[in-house]
DNA sequence: CATTCATATGAACAATTATTCATATGTTTA
DNA sequence: TAAACATATGAATAATTGTTCATATGAATG
């Protein structure tokens, strides 16, 4: 069955429908921008990473440090540092045998602190 | 091994680690925050559910549109649309036999802004 | 220059999760 | 009220991912 010419697969007023799609699409980001945003997310889907960027929020930090500060071992510590790194959210410098971390920008923040928004938001309702 | 009475277990000025500890200690939100906050940006980071917020910033839509839009099947959409709502990040309003699925407040365009502009930084660099 | 210390990394395992398929629920209409 | 339509949901499967363990790398030190 068809109405002005389009195919019509589910719902009655498919004329709106397709009215709503030619006004969508173009506004969704392609395929690949939605990738990136959502590996971005991923990073911050995590409860080791968010607690090593709440420390670094405070302060710049060696990795065992973090280790301790967070009781984790430090290899896990370090695995999840080489994530937040490759997403460009910490940076790392060397001194002597140590390494210090610390956060690469602000985004971070406002990031988190809309999260944080968001969840207050439910307590509140 | 002891230094000033704090055990030290790596690192050489474990003097400036301690005080970082408790700098730091207080600061990190407890654990059933970060919980809480990693849940949520779990939510963001898939591709499925963030096209989904992409087509709810431009209108009011229903489920089998969005499969439509989105070309997947309605179950998908639908799990999905599930999991947004547990986080209120969406509401819904029933209007006949449909179900119309709408933003639930304005930190979601926010936090993905912010995280768009993160990758687009990325880019410049 | 061999040892120690700090960090990184690869493989393996367990846990989580997105989609599919089949089916259930709930609404409208003939 | 039976049939058709729109959506929801449970179970199963495949894929992804966080941690651990063992080990490698790279810098300092005696």
């Amino acid at each position: 069955m068809e109405k002005n010419g389009y195919e019509v697969e589910c719902c009655e007023e498919h004329i709106i429908h397709n009215e709503l799609l030619q006004k969508v699409d173009g506004k969704v980001p392609d395929e690949e921008e939605i990738s990136d945003l959502s590996d971005l997310f991923k990073v911050f889907g995590d409860s080791t990473r968010l607690k090593i960027l709440f420390v670094l929020f405070e302060s710049e930090v060696c990795v065992c440090d973090l280790a301790e500060i967070l009781n984790m071992t430090q290899s896990a510590i370090s695995h999840q540092l080489k994530v937040l790194k490759q997403s460009k959210l910490v940076t790392n410098r060397r001194e002597g045998k140590s390494i210090f971390y610390s956060l690469a920008d602000d985004h971070v923040r406002s990031i988190i602190a809309q999260g944080r928004e968001h969840i207050e938001e439910d307590v509140k309702k």
